[in-house]
DNA sequence: TCAGCCGTAGTGGTCCGACCACTCTGGTGG
DNA sequence: CCACCAGAGTGGTCGGACCACTACGGCTGA
């Protein structure tokens, strides 16, 4: 059952090849469960390490769910599902490259925040309120973390584009946030923030698309503003 | 020299978790080599196959990179070794996904353009030039297809932000754009990228940002609304 | 003296076989 | 009829062996 293997890269490389190959043809619909290990080592001809290596790394990547004691299932292949690597991309940068990545978030946001305003409905609109109201309601910096980000992640919902919160998810990832906030918070931007929210949460109520990216490139861009400094000092 | 083990998780989960903290927290460098397989291993009281799981999840990731018979190194984080991933998300995405996925291209891709039309400079320009000249004196699709590719990777670059140039990058990666020109240009597409893509070029010639973020927004938007009937037939 | 070759130690890559931990199912006993 | 439970099957972990490749240093020959 094997078809005059090219022998490029690694056994282990070939595998993930061959398993991403396999569903981006459709062999394998999400959702679908696997062979058993022993039976995928067995028919691309390699030993079980070294497939077990593969399943690893298109389990990181989003495509593969193992179940211990069950099998191996393809995942639903959603963005949520596949984008959730991009938060070790928030974690692991450093420097220039947090402002770039809260620039694309600033662009993305903005994008998003002004799609919600067009399109909210009055129920989604009464969760954005609650987070908001939520924040505004404690002085745990854990806590307002906490509802910021929900807050945020409940407009992106509203935008309609499951890929693009799925990105800015992963922009705004609890250990990117904190580490940036860290150091934010401490220069009372906590008032300014919520004076940024409120400003959102006006256009959303007045679906107002062009107010409500205006507003949040406003919010996002202070940061990035913030962290630009911090870097040249 | 191990510290009150959590148990939480997997022993492979822990391992790629203790690594991402040793980067995160600065104890390991980009671009420095790493102990040896066997050595990390025992640190961690983990036997190496568990161990070579977690290297292997971290090296598709892009954080780290294996080099035969010589050790493992950390890369230099930077966004394109960071998100290479993303290509993935493109390569599986189907559907509706993909129209999503075009959706925050167009976004994405419109303000890159727009940011290179102020910033470009003339050898930028020139080499963008290079492309959109060879793009238009071939008919072989997989050439133009490739300077296609080219042409925008330029522009992105222009833009002077490399994350987002990688981001647009995986979403514009060969077998996403293949899979996807392969029904369009059936429909005498060609004619209408080569005026698109000249329109982008006039833009950038004219350092006219506003003129190049509709042109860019325009040239996405249309293969966007072509997928889009495509799903609905 | 020095350039180039080559042996070798050390590294990641692969394979094997065993056992553990967990899940699921089908039969059994109430 | 239901609850329980034992067993088969699955992924998870381990240890060791060997292979493929790299890098380095000593050796050889000019």
């Amino acid at each position: 059952m094997d078809e005059s293997a090219p022998q490029k890269g690694t056994v282990t490389q070939r595998a993930i090849e061959r398993i991403k190959a396999m569903i981006g043809e459709g062999r394998l619909e999400p959702g679908q469960r696997l062979p058993t290990e022993r039976d995928l080592a067995a028919q691309l001809g390699m030993s079980r390490s070294s497939m077990r290596e593969a399943i690893r790394a298109l389990t990181v990547l989003g495509v593969l769910e193992a179940r211990h004691g069950s099998g191996i299932y393809v995942t639903q292949l959603e963005a949520g599902d596949l984008l959730e690597t991009f938060g070790v991309v928030a974690d692991l940068s450093r420097g220039p490259q947090l402002v770039e990545l809260l620039e694309v978030r600033r662009i993305l946001e903005s994008t998003a925040t002004a799609l919600a305003a067009a399109r909210i409905t009055a129920d989604q609109l009464a969760e954005v309120e609650k987070h908001l109201l939520a924040m505004n309601a404690t002085d745990d910096p854990e806590e307002i973390l906490a509802h910021d980000l929900a807050f945020h992640r409940e407009i992106a919902a509203a935008a309609g584009n499951e890929t693009m919160a799925a990105i800015l998810e992963g922009l705004s990832s609890r250990t990117f946030r904190a580490r940036v906030w860290r150091g934010y918070e401490e220069e009372g931007a906590f008032e300014r923030t919520r004076r940024e929210h409120a400003a959102i949460h006006r256009a959303l109520v007045a679906h107002d698309p062009e107010a409500a990216r205006a507003a949040a490139a406003a919010h996002v861009g202070e940061v990035e503003q913030w962290l630009r400094t911090q870097l040249t000092q």
